[in-house]
DNA sequence: GAGCGATTAATTTTT
DNA sequence: TTAATCGCTC
C-alpha cells in the first residue's frame, strides 16, 4: 500500500479509492474531510489521472490553499501545481476571462465587491428618483444577488409572478427596473460582481455548446468541497461541467448548512442521490477533534432540528471536561469573564494564547472581549471585520489601478475622479454622467478627447500616462507612479492624525504587497505576467491579506462562528447566547431560519478540541444603550449532565473600574487551586490601591430566595457587604432592586435572579 | 466646490 | 455606541 493511504479509516478508505462515477461524502465535524478530499486526488493522480483533468472546489481560498498544500504533500512532487483548485469565484473568474468577450466583457473585466455593487445601485435608485430609504442599497443587493443565485436574470425576474407579487406586498414595484439597470451599468463598465461570476459562468456554459464541451473534456474528476454551501447556479454548473462523465465527488455535512443567507440549499446534498444514478455514498462518522463530552453536546443540539441526514457522530478520544456555562451582568463583564478564564487555563493548563477562540454571531460583539484582553495584556487577533481591502484608501488606490486597466468602469472613475481634491465636484461629475447615458457612451470616452474643461483634462492626461506604462512597466512600478503623481501618498503622508497615519501605512503595505507579487515567481508555472492586470485579477477575489505565516504566531483568536467553520482551537468561547443575538432575531421568523442558527451553534461547539466554555450576558449595551436579553434556547438544549454552571453575579457600572467582576472570579475559581490562590491574592493587592476592599461574608452567608426579598429589607450581600433595599423594578419575572451599600459602594442596581443576597433582617 | 458641524440612521452572517 | 449623510456657510 502507498505510504499516502496510511493511517486512512475504513469509510476514509473507501472514499478516496473509489474511482469513477457519482459519490457524497457525508462528512461530520472533525472527520478529516480534507484528509479525504486531499488524499482522493492524490490516489487519482497516482493512479495515472493527469492534473490538468481534475477540478477541485472549494469557497475559501483558505480551503483552495490548504488543499493545494496537502496534496502537494502527499505526493511528494510539485505535480499539483497543475490542478485546477481555487474557489468556485476564482476558477470561474478565470474560465470567463477566456471567453468574456462572448459575453460582450472585455477579458481584462473588474470584479467588483459588495461595496461597489451598493453603489452602483445607489446611483441608480438616485437617478430613477426613487426613495433610497425605501430602496436600500443593501436590501436590493440583496434581492438580485438571490435572484442570480437562482439563475434568474432581469428579464426572468420580470416575467416571475411570484418575485413581482413579492415585491408589490412589500411596496417595490420598480426592483425589475432597478435589476435591469444595473445589469445594464455592470456590462456598460466593463465589470462583474460576485454573483456575476456565478451567473456569467452559467449563461457561457449554457449560450455556447462548444466552451461546454471543451471543459467537459476537460475535467474528468470534479471534487466539490462544502456541498451544502452550494446555490442553485453553482448546482446548475457544476451538473453541467460533469455531465458527460459523472465523475463527481461531493463532500460536505447538511448539519453545517450555515449560508442559506447567500442563497445556498441545503436541498442540493439532500438530493445529491436522486441527482445521478448509483451514487456512492459515504458517511464519515467518526470525529477526531473533540472529547466524547462535546461530541455529546453537539449531537444533542442538532438533535433538535428536523430536517437532517441521518448520522451519529462519535469519538475514541478522552471523555474531556464538562462544558462550561457562564452568565454574566453585562457584556462587559462576559469579555472580563473570558479573558479571566483564558488566563487562568493558562496558569492551570499551560495553554498558549493561540490555543483559544473566541467566537461570536456578529462582529459588533468583539468590542468587550478586546478591551479586556487588551487590560490584561493577552496578545489576540481579531478576523473579520473591515477587511484590508475595504479600507477607503486602499480602494481609492485600486481604483485608479482599476481605472487603468478598464476606462469603461465609470464606478472607478467616479470615485477617484476628484480624490485627493482636484477641483471637479459632483456637479461636473453628474453632468458627464448625464451626458455619457444621453449619448450612450461611457464617462472616459467623453472626457478622453479634451474636455473643455481644464482640471478634467488634467486628470485624462495623467490617467493616460499611467495606461502608456502598462505594457512596459510591471504592476508595482506601474503603482508606484500612481501613488506618487495622482498626489494620494503625499496626500496621506500629509495627514498627521493618527487614523492618516494608519493610512499611510496601509498604503504603503498594500504598495509592498504588490512589490511582493512582482518579486514572487509564478506558482502557477504557466505565464509569469507581472503586469498591474495580474495583479488586479489575483487580488480582486481576495478578502484578507492573511498568509499562513499568521496561523502560528501566538495570540487569541477572535472571530464570527461563519469565519470560524472549518477551523479548530484547543479551547473555544462561544460567546453571547442571548435570545435576539444568537439565535438572531432576524432568523426567528420561521423554522428553517431557526435550525440555521442551531447549525450555526453546532459549527461552534465542534470547533472546540478540549475545552468550551458556553457564556451570555443578561444584559449588554446595543446602540448605545443596555438592553436586557433572556438565555438563548440554545442554552437549554445542552444536557445538564455535560455542563458546569457558573454564575458570574457581577454588577459593573460602567466606569466604576476594571477588577470587581474579576476578583469575584478569581476567588471564586481559584479557591479550589491552592497555589493559584497566591496570585488571586496578588492581583487583588494591585487592585486594592484603585478597589473597594472586599467584603469578607459572614461565616453562615446563605443567599435567599429573591421572592422573599422586600423594599425596606437589609441584607448581605458577598461582595459589598451590608445595605438597604431601597426600590425594587423591573419585571416580576426579571426583578432589579436598588440597593444601597453605604459610602463604600453607594446605590447598586441588582438583579435578584442572579445577585447572592442574604437577608439580615 | 470645499469643509465643517449637526443630525440621524443602523447593526447577521461573506465568497 | 459609531459611521455616514445632510445641510449650512464660506
Amino acid at each position: 500500500m502507498q505510504n499516502y493511504l496510511e493511517g486512512l479509516n475504513e469509510p476514509q478508505m473507501t472514499a478516496v479509492v473509489h474511482r469513477d462515477g457519482p459519490i457524497m461524502i457525508i462528512a461530520g465535524a472533525g472527520s478529516g474531510k480534507t484528509k479525504v478530499l486531499t488524499t482522493r486526488i492524490a490516489h487519482l493522480m497516482k493512479n495515472g489521472v493527469d492534473a490538468f483533468n481534475i477540478l477541485a472546489l472549494t469557497f475559501t481560498n483558505k480551503a483552495a490553499a490548504e488543499m493545494k498544500e496537502r496534496v502537494e504533500k502527499a505526493l511528494g512532487n510539485s505535480e499539483a501545481r497543475n490542478l485546477y483548485i481555487g474557489t468556485f469565484h476564482s476558477i470561474f473568474a478565470r474560465l470567463l476571462r477566456a471567453d468574456a468577450t462572448k459575453l460582450g466583457y472585455p477579458s481584462n473585466f473588474t470584479i467588483y465587491d459588495t461595496d461597489d455593487a451598493k453603489g452602483i445601485i445607489k446611483d441608480i435608485v438616485k437617478i430613477m428618483n426613487l426613495d433610497d430609504k425605501h430602496y436600500k442599497p443593501s436590501f436590493v443587493l440583496n434581492r438580485i444577488s438571490a435572484a442570480k443565485n437562482s439563475l434568474i436574470g432581469p428579464e426572468e425576474y420580470r416575467k416571475d409572478s411570484a418575485i413581482q407579487s413579492e415585491d408589490a406586498k412589500s411596496q417595490r414595484h420598480k426592483m425589475a427596473d432597478i435589476y435591469q439597470a444595473y445589469a445594464n451599468q455592470c456590462m456598460k463598465n466593463g465589470a462583474m460582481d460576485f454573483d456575476d461570476l456565478l451567473f456569467k459562468m452559467h449563461q457561457l456554459l449554457t449560450t455556447f455548446p462548444d466552451v461546454l464541451a471543451k471543459y467537459q473534456h476537460r475535467f474528468h474528476y470534479i471534487l466539490i468541497d462544502e456541498y451544502q454551501d452550494t446555490n442553485a447556479a453553482q448546482y446548475s454548473i457544476i451538473k453541467m461541467l460533469g455531465a458527460v462523465r459523472e465523475n463527481i465527488c461531493v463532500v460536505g455535512d447538511d448539519a453545517q448548512s450555515i449560508y442559506s443567507f447567500r442563497g445556498a440549499t441545503v436541498q442540493n446534498i439532500l438530493q445529491f442521490q436522486d441527482d445521478y444514478d448509483d451514487v456512492k455514498v459515504v458517511k464519515l462518522e467518526q470525529n477526531y477533534r473533540c472529547t466524547q463530552n462535546i461530541i455529546n453536546v453537539a449531537n444533542n443540539v442538532i438533535s433538535n432540528n428536523q430536517k437532517q441526514i441521518p448520522k451519529e457522530l462519535w469519538t475514541d478520544n478522552k471523555v474531556g471536561e464538562k462544558i462550561m456555562l457562564a452568565r454574566t451582568m453585562t457584556d462587559n463583564d462576559e469579555g472580563r469573564f473570558v479573558a479571566d478564564a483564558i488566563k487562568e487555563q493558562q496558569m492551570r493548563n499551560h495553554y498558549a494564547n493561540k490555543d483559544f477562540a473566541i467566537l461570536y454571531r456578529t462582529n459588533a460583539q468583539s468590542r468587550s472581549f478586546e478591551e479586556s484582553l487588551r487590560r490584561m495584556n493577552i496578545p489576540y487577533k481579531l478576523y473579520g471585520g473591515v477587511s484590508f481591502y475595504q479600507r477607503k484608501e486602499i480602494k481609492d488606490f485600486l481604483a485608479y489601478l482599476r481605472l487603468v486597466v478598464n476606462t469603461r468602469d465609470e464606478e472607478n472613475l467616479k470615485r477617484i475622479i476628484n480624490v485627493p481634491a482636484r477641483g471637479i465636484g459632483n456637479t461636473t461629475i453628474n453632468k458627464y454622467v448625464a451626458a455619457a447615458a444621453e449619448h450612450n457612451t461611457t464617462f472616459w470616452e467623453l472626457i478622453e478627447q479634451g474636455s473643455g474643461n481644464a482640471k478634467v483634462d488634467s486628470f485624462v492626461q495623467m490617467i493616460k500616462s499611467f495606461q502608456s506604462m502598462l505594457n512596459t512597466k510591471n504592476a508595482y512600478d506601474l503603482a508606484f507612479a500612481v501613488g506618487k503623481y495622482s498626489g494620494l501618498v503625499q496626500e496621506l503622508y500629509n495627514d498627521k492624525t493618527v487614523e492618516g497615519l494608519a493610512r499611510y501605512e496601509n498604503v504603503q503595505e498594500l504598495l509592498n504587497s504588490i512589490k511582493e507579487f512582482t518579486e514572487t515567481p509564478d506558482e502557477e508555472g504557466e505565464l509569469h505576467d507581472k503586469s498591474l492586470g495580474s495583479y488586479l485579477q489575483q487580488i480582486s477575489l481576495q478578502t484578507d491579506v492573511e498568509n499562513d505565516k499568521d496561523e502560528n504566531v501566538d495570540v487569541v483568536k477572535l472571530m464570527t462562528i461563519h469565519s470560524a467553520k472549518g477551523l479548530e482551537f484547543p479551547c473555544v468561547f462561544v460567546v453571547g447566547l442571548e435570545e435576539t443575538l444568537f439565535p438572531s432575531s432576524m432568523s426567528l421568523y420561521d423554522r428553517e431560519g431557526l435550525e440555521e442558527e442551531r447549525r450555526l451553534f453546532y459549527v461552534a461547539i465542534t470547533r472546540a478540541k478540549e475545552r468550551l466554555w458556553v457564556t451570555y450576558a443578561n444584559s449588554r449595551y446595543r446602540f448605545g444603550s443596555l438592553v436586557q436579553n433572556d438565555e438563548s434556547r440554545f442554552v437549554q438544549e445542552i444536557p445538564l449532565m455535560y455542563l458546569d454552571r457558573t454564575f458570574s453575579g457581577v454588577s459593573n457600572k460602567p466606569g466604576a473600574g476594571p477588577a470587581k467582576g474579576v476578583s469575584g472570579m478569581l476567588n471564586q475559581n481559584f479557591d479550589k487551586v491552592p497555589s493559584l490562590k497566591k496570585l488571586a491574592d496578588k492581583l487583588a493587592t494591585a487592585n486594592a490601591a484603585t478597589q473597594q476592599k472586599p467584603h469578607t461574608p459572614s461565616a453562615d452567608f446563605a443567599a435567599d430566595d429573591p421572592a422573599e426579598l422586600k423594599v425596606g429589607m437589609k441584607v448581605e450581600h458577598q461582595k459589598f457587604g451590608f445595605g438597604n433595599i431601597t426600590g425594587i423594578e423591573g419585571s416580576s419575572n426579571n426583578p432589579i432592586a436598588s440597593i444601597d451599600f453605604g459610602a463604600g459602594h453607594g446605590v447598586k442596581k441588582i438583579m435578584l435572579n442572579y445577585a447572592k443576597l442574604k437577608i439580615v433582617q
